[in-house]
This record gives structure tokens, C-alpha cells and sequence, in this order.
DNA sequence: GGATCGATATATCGGCGCTATATATGAGGA
DNA sequence: TCCTCATATATAGCGCCGATATATCGATCC
């Protein structure tokens, strides 16, 4: 699924500029289990644009570059329709953390303990701010945010539970390696 | 992190051939948390023998091309332990289903529900996969198979406790869209 | 017995998309 | 006053995936 019909689906929700995509990517609605940016953003659209599955409208601005306002078509409403029909990826999933984890018991222990420290930070976080209900919510949108809260929660408990398995196989030494 | 640190981490598991680290990301312990491809393992090989980070020898073959067996050097497990030391990327996770799901309201129930069985049959082979722990595992790939059975243990409980949520958005009919 | 398919093994090309950067300004905090 | 952040668009560079090319052996299938 490329970037295009991404921005096809976030048109879905309403007319949006190439701004307020991106941040629909980074703290919106998709920035938990998808990823694009301005890179791809800005010539998706104009790519959109040429083949008439969106229009785009101009509104004047003072001080900042006039924003481009986009809309889907009815074209393009059908191009993504279709594409939610065909079979889907699975999901990716990247982890570094876990890369570095494969090689805990040549790391000293400080270095690990405070990776999974780092983590379950980051992951607390991430619930808290996956707790939040939101009443203008679609069915899916509520559903991914719970669904998301509880893979979050298993993986926290986890860690606390588990955490020891790798703390204990490192290297006591401070040295690196 | 870039592709040639993860095949330095590949041979610090023993030395390989590009298609056996290519092989650890398709199957092996890579596999559920990184990707990698042909495309871009090669060149890194070839990049890290031009840096003097590993080494290469080569072993004759009948029917086949030669094999080049690349081993780590001194400097190479340096580079890798340097790696692991650095601030790490947070966890990327990108999932077309979830996607999908956004727009339950709008797609036929026999998709969702299609999707969800698909999600279901998939996510038990692979908790199915994680359940057989392997002797030879270095405690970190212990303790990812078993993180990675409970992340997915948990995301199968949530699909049958929730799968009704966005099932019961879906429409009716059996129209597109 | 012939055909097809998957595994073994290396390598490159095209194109997609991320990262960083450029440009411009207003608001708010230090 | 200065710096950072938010608004807003856009592109260049480069890293990497996906597809493809090449070659052979063993296994399965009809």
C-alpha cells in the first residue's frame, strides 16, 4: 500500500492540507502503527492531483506560504475502497531494542538495565495517551486506539516480568563489549 | 541503525554467506522484529569488506556459485559494540490492517470479518512458532521469543474479546464501499 | 519419464520513501 | 533579545525493498 492511497484515507476523514497530513502521521490518528512524511507527502498529492482522484484548492494566506487545501473525488473514493479490498501486507514491525537485546550478554548490565528502563518509559506513555476516548472517533479509529493499549499493557507487563532474563546474562564490568 | 550494523550483529552470531544472513531475517531469529533484503544485503557485504570490518573467503561450489563465507574482525566487533551503545530508534510498527479497520464503517461485513480471520489464523501460527524454545538461543533471543509470544498472545485475546466492535460498524450489504 | 517447483547462491536496477534541509513568519517563553 | 516551536510548502540525496537475471540440483507431481 503505498503512500498515495494513505493520503487517499486520510482525505476520508475530511479536506486536509499537506501539513495536516503529516501530522495526522505523526501524532494523529495514524502515527501509532503508520509512517510517512513530507518526503512522500507533497509529490503523493501532486501525484493525486494529476490523475484527478483529489482536487486541490488555494486559500490565500498572510506571512506563510498560501495552504493547499485537498479534497477527494469521487474517483479517488472509489480508487481507495478498492484498494481496502485487496489483499493486505502484513504488518512490520522494527525493533532495535530487541536487536541490541539479541546481544545482551555481551553488554554490560548498567547499558541494559537502562534500555528497558528507556523502554517502559516510552511505553507508559504510550498507554496513557491510549487511554483517552475520544467521542468523534470512528468504530475502527476506537478500536485500533484499544487495540493499541492493549498490546501496549501486555508488553509492559512483560518487561517488568521479564526483564531479569536479559539483566542477569549481561556483563557485570562496566567495559564496552 | 543501517543494514550493514544488522549484518554485523548477523555475524556475530557466526560467520555467513549473504544468502544465510538473508535467511535470518526471512526465518531465523531476525525475522519477527527486522527486514532486510538481497538488495540491500550484498552491498553492505561488499561496503564492509572495503572498510576492513569483516572478512571474506571464498569456497568453491559444484552447480552453484561460489560460496564467500564473510567473517567478523576485531574492528568489525567493535563497530557492532559501538552501535549498541548509541541511542536506539524507537520501535516502527506498520500495520495495513489497522489501516483497513479505520474505515470499518464503510466496507461490507464480510471483509471485516475476512480480515479478522485472516489476522486471527495468522498471529496463532505465530505464537505457535514462538511457543518452541531452541537450546542453543542466546538468553536475548530467549527473551524476544518470549516477548514476542506474549504481544501476540495478547493481540489474539483482544481480536476475539473486540472483534465484534468494529464488525457490528461494518455495513450490511454486500456492496463495494 | 518429463515437468515444475523450491532451495541454494550471487548480484544489480528501478523506483519508492525517509531524512535533512531551505524558505518565510508569527507567537511565546527564557 | 533570542531561541524555539508551530505553520506551510517543497526538493535533493541517499538508503533500501521488490523484482529480476542466472544457474543447478533434488523432490514432487502427473
Amino acid at each position: 500500500m503505498h503512500v498515495t492511497t494513505l493520503c487517499l484515507g486520510a482525505l476520508a476523514f475530511g479536506d486536509a492540507t499537506g501539513y495536516e497530513i503529516n501530522k495526522m502521521f505523526e501524532d494523529g490518528p495514524f502515527s501509532h502503527f503508520l509512517d510517512a512524511s513530507y518526503g512522500s507527502i507533497y509529490p503523493a498529492l501532486t501525484r493525486l492531483t494529476d490523475e484527478g482522484l483529489v482536487t486541490c484548492r488555494t486559500e490565500q494566506q498572510e506571512g506563510r506560504p498560501d495552504k493547499k487545501i485537498y479534497s477527494l473525488t469521487e474517483k479517488g473514493r472509489r480508487q481507495l475502497g478498492d484498494a481496502l479490498g485487496q489483499q493486505l501486507a502484513p504488518d512490520k514491525f522494527r525493533s532495535e531494542f530487541l536487536f541490541t537485546v539479541l546481544f545482551a550478554h555481551l553488554l554490560p548490565r548498567d547499558r541494559v538495565r537502562s534500555l528497558v528502563d528507556q523502554r517502559l518509559a516510552a511505553m507508559k506513555g504510550k498507554v496513557e495517551d491510549l487511554s483517552q476516548a475520544d467521542e468523534e472517533d470512528t468504530p475502527g479509529m476506537d478500536f485500533a486506539r484499544r487495540y493499541g493499549h492493549a498490546v501496549f499493557a501486555a508488553s509492559i507487563e512483560f518487561l517488568e516480568r521479564n526483564r531479569h532474563l536479559i539483566e542477569d546474562a549481561a556483563i557485570e564490568e562496566k567495559a564496552h563489549a
